[in-house]
DNA sequence: TGCCAGGCCCTCTTTAGGGCCTT
């Protein structure tokens, strides 16, 4: 038994809404008891041009973005989607202010906490060749569900990617469960202090 | 094609610099 988190993704037009950028396309997977029980995404039209750059990388044309739903009502849906049930995101930091900015300007602040599954990543992987969602998936194994820069695919194998690394913190450390709290000390201790922080719950555990 | 930002992380470090990662 697992507690439930939502593995978010959005691609956007940019690399920072402080420069403008908006997002053009957002998905949401919910992960609960070891598995992908329920699926969130919606191509969303911000009324932004997206540059012939980020056309490529993602294959989202302006085109399509025209023909999607507002941007207020997708994040309006989302917002009911997610409620405030604990997020996780590849690069947390980037999926965090898109989803703020986003959020603020229908007013609807987002309350959830965020966590990161590269920063997880680092910590569980630390001999993998790099830590982009990409490698990643590879190097767990992870099942491939589409194109990447997708934010279906991407959320859904960021979400393989996440059961994976709870399953090996299990087995390495015998675990019977890996809780969202110890997820939460692993991401924020040095990258080397992976054992540490097992075991200081461990003692917190059999101090209870 | 890859810059734009910004937080994380390592090291030839901590009174700093530069690579990684996301689009």
């Amino acid at each position: 038994m697992s507690e439930t988190v939502v593995v978010i993704d959005f691609e956007t037009t940019g690399l920072s809404p402080e420069q403008g950028a908006r997002a053009t396309e957002v998905a949401a997977v919910v992960v609960s008891n070891g598995a992908i029980v329920d699926r969130y995404q919606s191509l969303m039209n911000a009324g932004v041009r997206i540059p012939p750059f980020i056309e490529a990388l993602t294959g989202i044309s302006n085109r399509m973005v025209r023909e999607a739903p507002t941007a207020g009502t997708v994040m309006a849906e989302l917002a009911d989607f997610i409620g405030e049930t604990p997020l996780v995101a590849h690069n947390a930091a980037f999926d965090r202010k898109f989803l703020q900015a986003e959020l603020q300007r229908i007013g609807r602040p987002q309350r959830a906490t965020m966590l990161c599954s590269m920063r997880m990543a680092r910590r569980i992987y630390p001999d993998a060749p790099n830590h982009q969602l990409a490698t990643l998936v590879r190097h767990a194994r992870v099942a491939e569900t589409g194109a990447y820069h997708r934010a279906l695919a991407d959320a859904e194998m960021t979400a393989g990617l996440w059961l994976k690394m709870r399953q090996k913190l299990e087995e390495t450390f015998k675990l019977p469960s890996v809780p969202l709290a110890l997820l939460d000390k692993i991401q924020s201790a040095p990258c080397n202090g992976l054992r540490g922080c097992v075991e200081a719950y461990r003692r917190s555990c059999a101090r209870k």
